[in-house]
DNA sequence: GAGAATAGACAACGTGGTTGTCTAACCATA
DNA sequence: TATGGTTAGACAACCACGTTGTCTATTCTC
């Protein structure tokens, strides 16, 4: 073997059915192939290099935290990391940036046509895939899967990098 | 704000109840939850800076993996990935390398007792967590959860990294 | 007005991967 | 049995995405 191109294998499954660990990968797995299916489709479309950060970032600018230091408090990042996010979503022309009239030191940040279409496309790919699972499962199944996601996750608080099994604080 | 210990908020849930979107939220969330959890208790245990990665790859090893370039396939990632990572896992004692007798090329790989110790703590970790699950859903329903998410995810592979909205690929 | 808090930026760094290149060892076969 | 292909492992350089620490400019509060 070379040592690039690593070859996908199933290390998931079946660590041992019916055990914890077990749960976390098949958690991991589902929202795996949501966001992978997401990516793959928004690619082939032209929209690429999209990560789901981008998504949620997007998301809270929309709901208000048009500047960086709002969207550091609200993505729990720092203000570099979401100043870098920022900068990237600028790169890809999915957020302008300009000058706030109202306070010198504020630049705000607003999401363009191009980058509430990217949102458009990417929520579009997963209400399909969703309704894909209720078909799968029965509106009903569906349903309560998610009604027992609610429970179990409850209201706490999502970080969304750091998949691995530590949470850097 | 200071530029540094970012506040946890709580950016998941409702993004839209009901969308494609908060269904890969909720599913990240309860990954999230019981592997943050597992880390935390470990970390007072004294098993600092653990990952998921390091359990995965000692299962993997344990299970035959037992070189860095057979580790590498198994884990989906390069071959100087699966070097790190045993190159940390050589760091904190949970595993030992050895020359392979039989192969003058090859350095076998084998998990430590203090390897298999973590291990089985975090596995006990998930258990307990999956126990109080099911108290919470009934075991019925803990069972219903698990086989809807297996028929979901298939038997696809999943990678470990890249929680994203993207693969790397 | 003075002092504290806030917004944004810069540089340096850490982690966990990547690619690309290299050597040494093994193996198959002509 | 010599040779050419494949494999294992290593080194160096890089990249993405976050971090910390420090800085200036501006605003807020009293």
């Amino acid at each position: 073997m070379s040592n690039h191109s690593p070859t996908l294998v199933r290390m998931t499954a079946r660590v041992a059915p019916g055990s914890g660990a077990d749960l976390a990968l098949l958690l991991l797995g589902c929202y795996r192939r949501l966001i992978d299916t997401v990516i793959s489709e928004l690619e082939e479309r032209g929209h690429e290099d999209l990560r789901a950060s981008h998504h949620y970032a997007m998301t809270a600018i929309d709901a208000g935290a048009d500047n960086a230091s709002e969207l550091a408090r609200r993505m729990a990042v720092t203000k570099q990391g979401a100043a870098r996010t920022i900068e990237t979503l600028l790169d890809r022309g999915y957020v302008v940036r300009e000058q706030d009239p109202a306070d010198a030191r504020r630049k705000k940040i607003r999401v363009t046509p191009l980058g509430h279409e990217v949102m458009r496309q990417g929520a579009a790919v997963l209400d399909r895939l969703r309704r894909q699972w209720g078909r799968q499962l029965g509106s009903a199944g569906l349903a309560r899967l998610e009604h027992q996601l609610t429970a179990l996750v409850g209201d706490a608080p999502v970080r969304l990098e750091a998949p691995g099994w530590v949470a850097h604080d």
